[in-house]
DNA sequence: AAGTGGTCTAGACCACATT
DNA sequence: ATGTGGTCTAGACCACTTG
C-alpha cells in the first residue's frame, strides 16, 4: 500500500492551513492520485480499479469522496464507470476514436473510420511551427508520418503528423498501425486525453492534390490538431487536408 | 407552492413501482422539474434561484438530491451557480455565446464578435430541406435572414438563417439585432440550449462571394448549424460562408 | 453576522452484473 | 448470494459574498 500526503490529513481543516495558496478541494487531491497512477501505468489501459471502498479504506478518505474524484475522472473520459462491474481505465480502442477524436463523418450512412497508407516516414530537426506547437526545444528532433486515408478506396485525407522524438523513439523504424493512439498507449506508454483542432478552408496545393487524385486549387478542409498527453503536454501535431464532398466535420455545440 | 408528482413519494421505492418503464432516480425527475420552470419562463434569464434548502423543503427532497439536479442544469450551461450568491438562470450574454455558441476566432489576438449588417428579410414556404432541419411540417413557413458579418469592416459571413415562422412571428417586421439568441430567448422566450454544426470546405459561389468581396470559386468553410430549444426542439438553421485566411474554426476535444 | 453554494462524512438502500 | 457502482439522506463544517 501506497502513502499519500494529504494536505489534510483527518476531516476538518485546521486553521494553520496555508491559505494564500487557494482552497484544494479533498477530492482533487485524490484525484491527482489517481491521474498519477494512470500517468505511471500503475493503473494500465483496460484494467480494473480496486472498488470505491477499498480505494477509500487505502487512501483514509470517504467512498463518496473518492467517487467524486472518479466521477470527474469519468468525465474526462479517462476512466469508465460500468455499474455492477467496476471502474475500468479508458482504452483506445477504434470505438472510442471514433467517438471522441474523429469527427469526419459520411453524410450518408453511419461514421467509420478510414483506411490508411503511409506515404512516408521521416525524421528530422523540429520546425519553428512544430517546436511551436509541441512546446519543443530549439535542438529536440520529430518524425514526421505522411499518410493517405481512404474510404473504399476513395482518398479523403492526406496528413501530416509531427511527433517528438524523445517520446516516440523508433517510431520510424517499425510498421505504422491505422490506430496511432493504441499504439502510443501501449508501446510507449502514452495516453492521448484531449485535443484542440484549428479548422480552415483551404485551396489544395498541387503536392497535396496529386496525393488525393484530385485537380489542384480546389477546396479541402484543413484541420490542425495537437493532442495533449494525460499530463497535458503536447505529444502531437496533425496537419490534416480533408475532401468534404461527401463528408463532413462535426462539431456539438452544448 | 406548486404540487408535484414524483413517480416516487418518500424515501424508498416501494416494490410496487413499475419497474418495467426502466429506472429513473428522483434527481433526474427533480430536474425535470426545473426544466420545466425554465422553459415556461417560470424561472427568466437572469433571475436568482431559491436556495438549495428551499427548493429542497418545497420539493420535499433532501439538499443533496436538488443538488445533483442544478449541478447536471449547470453542466448544460442552463443555470449559472455562484458560490456564496445563488444559482442563476443563464443569459444568452455576449460572453456565453462568444464562449459556447461562436467557434470562430482570430489567428491573432482575443476572440470576439463580429458587426452584422443585415441583407435582407424574406418569408416564405418551407423547403425541402429547411424542413428536414427543422422538423416542420409540409405547409410551414419558414423567415429568412440573410446578413454579412465582419470584422472591423473586413467580410469574413456571409449567412443565411431560417426560422419556423410559428416559432418566431413577426420578425420580418422589426430591427434584427446583432445578438439573435438574446431575441430569441427576450421577445419569444425562446431558450437555445444547444447545437450541432456540419462543416465541409466548399468553392464560393459567384453570388457569396461577391457578397464577401472575393473572386469567386475560392475556399470558404461552410457551417451547417441546427440549433436547438431547451426541450430539444430545433428552432434555427443556420448556413454560414467564412472565409478563414485570418480566422479559424476551434474545436476541443476532450 | 447571515446566507449561499461547496465539501466531506457515514450509513442505508437500490440497480446491475457475475458467480 | 455477493460485489460493484448509483442514489438518497442527514448533518456538520468550509469558502465565499453581501449587508
Amino acid at each position: 500500500m501506497s502513502v499519500h500526503k494529504l494536505e489534510i490529513a483527518g476531516r476538518p481543516r485546521g486553521p494553520d492551513t496555508p491559505e494564500a495558496l487557494g482552497f484544494r478541494p479533498l477530492y482533487r487531491q485524490v484525484k491527482a492520485i489517481f491521474v498519477r497512477r494512470l500517468v505511471d501505468g500503475v493503473w494500465a489501459p483496460g484494467a480494473v480499479l480496486p472498488s470505491e471502498g477499498q480505494l477509500a479504506a487505502e487512501i483514509g478518505v470517504s467512498q463518496g469522496t473518492v467517487r467524486k474524484a472518479l466521477d470527474e475522472l469519468a468525465t474526462e473520459n479517462l476512466v469508465v464507470r460500468r455499474q455492477g462491474r467496476g471502474t475500468f481505465v479508458a482504452e483506445h480502442d477504434e470505438r472510442r476514436i471514433l467517438f471522441q477524436f474523429f469527427k469526419l463523418a459520411p453524410d450518408q450512412g453511419a461514421p467509420r473510420f478510414p483506411d490508411s497508407v503511409v506515404l512516408s516516414v521521416t525524421t528530422g530537426p523540429a520546425e519553428e511551427a512544430e517546436r511551436a506547437a509541441l512546446d519543443l526545444a530549439e535542438n529536440a528532433g520529430v518524425t514526421r508520418i505522411r499518410r493517405l486515408r481512404s474510404f473504399d478506396g476513395a482518398p479523403l485525407i492526406v496528413e501530416t503528423l509531427s511527433l517528438p522524438q524523445q517520446l516516440f523513439p523508433g517510431l520510424e523504424g517499425g510498421p505504422i498501425p491505422n490506430n496511432l493512439y493504441s499504439l502510443f498507449a501501449g508501446r510507449y506508454g502514452v495516453t492521448i486525453a484531449s485535443a484542440r483542432e484549428r479548422l480552415k478552408a483551404v485551396a489544395l496545393t498541387a503536392d497535396d492534390a496529386a496525393a488525393l487524385g484530385v485537380p489542384a486549387g480546389g477546396p479541402a478542409l484543413q484541420i490542425d490538431r495537437v493532442a495533449l498527453s494525460l499530463d497535458g503536454t503536447p505529444v502531437e501535431h496533425r496537419l490534416s487536408l480533408c475532401l468534404t464532398e461527401e463528408v463532413h466535420y462535426l462539431s456539438d455545440l452544448r
